[in-house]
DNA sequence: CTGAAAGCGCTTACAG
DNA sequence: CTGAAAGCGCTTACAG
């Protein structure tokens, strides 16, 4: 690996200007740049960002927390944080906490604290009081996505928003028999992601002035065979359902499959509707609310990236939009 | 951030002492250490991974390379690597090389070159000469994830036995009408995986003594939709077929969509078989030829991790282990 | 087994 | 605008 000695004497200056002229810090006159940028492109010379970051403090490298690697919606948040980072010449280091409560604790204790990032980014995690604190002791900006947090600068779609809008839309279809797939409490912690996408749906309901019976919501798990089961469970239970909003789409899903094993037509005897913007949405004409992941992770990457380079203090980060999308898994009521 | 000085002071110790019960390289005594450790647990005190990687030459950091984020394999690849690669304390920096030509010159032109990495997993990558060359600049330990490579070692698994196994399991349940749903030759570029399953398929029938007609082969994309399309192709041009071998889970469980739209039951009417192992599988009732994903993803940060332990030279790596995993979507033939 | 000290390869006040 | 030099926080021969 060729240092930056080696390009100072090519270029002919001190280490000083070839080091102010690659990192833009400083004055250098033209033809100093000029020639430090040749001798840098001749030699092949990248800053070593060990040496770099132990003189300057700056690792131009962004911590991700993500609770899982295998779900549609992390990994495309992950592409979005992955993908600004890379604009601007971050790096990314990847924390999966998984369930592990030793592994997640081995992460906040020792791998965070490691000075290897500069921001962290956290995708939806239930932090809770102890995890936060370190987070904030880390001395570096810290970017939560998905769900407000009192202590921490948060990216958050308005799920209740979210859920209005779907259910709002059932019902301009002419609905009024519609069921919920919730998630169980499990799923329910930290953010309480179900429980605002129920509460919007309530809430729709009752502005539209349809009586909710406690009945027409089933939990599951946000898998597709989660939504699967608890669609028909649905179905069993009250067959005049016409219509079943799901809080995720991969249980909208699961919710299709349910329906058209039992003979009934989607949306002719059964709209759904669901929610995130998953990629196998468009294959399965389903109708959801698309939350934009992958803008969700650019959003925060440009964020913090945005603090690091001392734009000021956090700007307080308006609300993540959020858009229906109408496809073919939603019609109007049937009117028999 | 508290330093390796306030530990050594905190023990009654130098600082060598302290790096060396910490590191446990060279010799500490016994007390020594127990005051090391409980001073630097007092303090909660944390190595800088930018000094120490400074001084040491090892960042006990690996690059990943992968070319998605958002596909199923992607992610169980990765999870492996991670979850792998935390056991044994060391991070991850990913770098999501997508589809634009300069992000990934940039990848093996920079990011690589930052001294940000030990090592670096390269998963399912097609390389060109001039990558190759460049990861073995790196002077690192590189291993390569998903086909063979001639100059890199390389952890894959032997595709055409995987295809063989699925082929022939289709022909013991008595089925020789046998369509294949492949990739498109641009989806054939480096490891080659869809001609390499396709060959293993006609190998697997020409040992059966079957005859192979090409219209019998359709071509996809690894995608639901594709594998649902190239079905529905299949059904139509050659109704007489009872069973298909895709050459992807979410492929073939396409496949199963497609066949159960036209009224077709799996497997009474049609056997399908996939290959990868994805999550999806159990729902749909897919056989398939697991591949262990995420077991290949934690092979692989082993055997870097192995290497960086300067356990002598890479082994060359035995081929991955694939198991048919029987379900619901293949049965015998049809006898009418 | 232990410590003093050099050195890893940069960055950045500081002086000019 | 430029360079000499100190310093970032560790690790590791080296000497004892």
């Amino acid at each position: 690996m060729t240092s930056i000695d080696e390009v100072a004497r090519l270029a002919g200056v001190s280490t000083a200007t070839v080091s102010r002229a690659l990192s833009g810090r400083g004055q250098v006159s033209a033809s100093a740049r000029e020639r430090v940028l040749a001798a840098a492109s001749d030699l092949g010379y990248v800053v070593s960002s060990r040496a770099s970051s132990l003189a300057s403090g700056r690792t131009r490298n962004i911590g991700v927390i993500v609770p899982f690697l295998d779900r549609w919606f992390f990994s495309a948040v992950l592409s979005g944080v992955s993908a600004a980072a890379m604009r601007q010449g971050y790096d990314i280091t990847l924390y999966n906490i998984t369930t592990d409560r030793d592994v997640r604790r081995e992460v906040f204790d020792t791998f965070l604290r490691r000075q290897r990032v500069d921001a962290v980014i956290a995708v939806s995690i239930k932090l809770d009081d102890d995890e936060t604190q370190r987070l904030l002791d880390l001395g570096m900006p810290v970017v939560a996505i998905g769900g407000p947090h009192p202590r921490l600068e948060t990216f958050t779609v308005d799920e209740e928003a979210v859920a209005q809008l779907a259910t709002t839309y059932l019902i301009s279809l002419g609905h009024s028999d519609i069921a919920h797939i919730s998630a169980s409490p499990a799923f329910d912690t930290g953010f309480r992601v179900p429980s605002r996408r129920r509460a919007g749906f309530e809430q729709a309901l009752a502005a539209a002035g349809i009586a909710q019976d406690p009945a027409l919501i089933e939990l599951a798990d946000f898998t597709v065979e989660g939504g699967h089961r608890a669609a028909a469970r649905i179905l069993d239970r009250m067959p005049g359902a016409t219509a079943i909003f799901a809080a995720s789409d991969e249980m909208a899903i699961g919710a299709i499959l349910a329906a058209r094993e039992r003979g009934l037509r989607v949306p002719e005897d059964l709209s759904i509707i669901g929610v995130d913007g998953h990629e196998l949405g468009a294959f399965f004409g389903l109708t959801t609310v698309d939350q934009f992941p992958l803008r969700q992770g650019e959003r925060a990457a440009d964020a913090v990236i945005r603090q690091l380079s001392g734009a000021g203090a956090a700007a307080v980060p308006s609300p993540l939009p959020f858009e229906l999308t109408v496809r073919g898994s939603t019609g109007r009521v049937r009117s028999d």
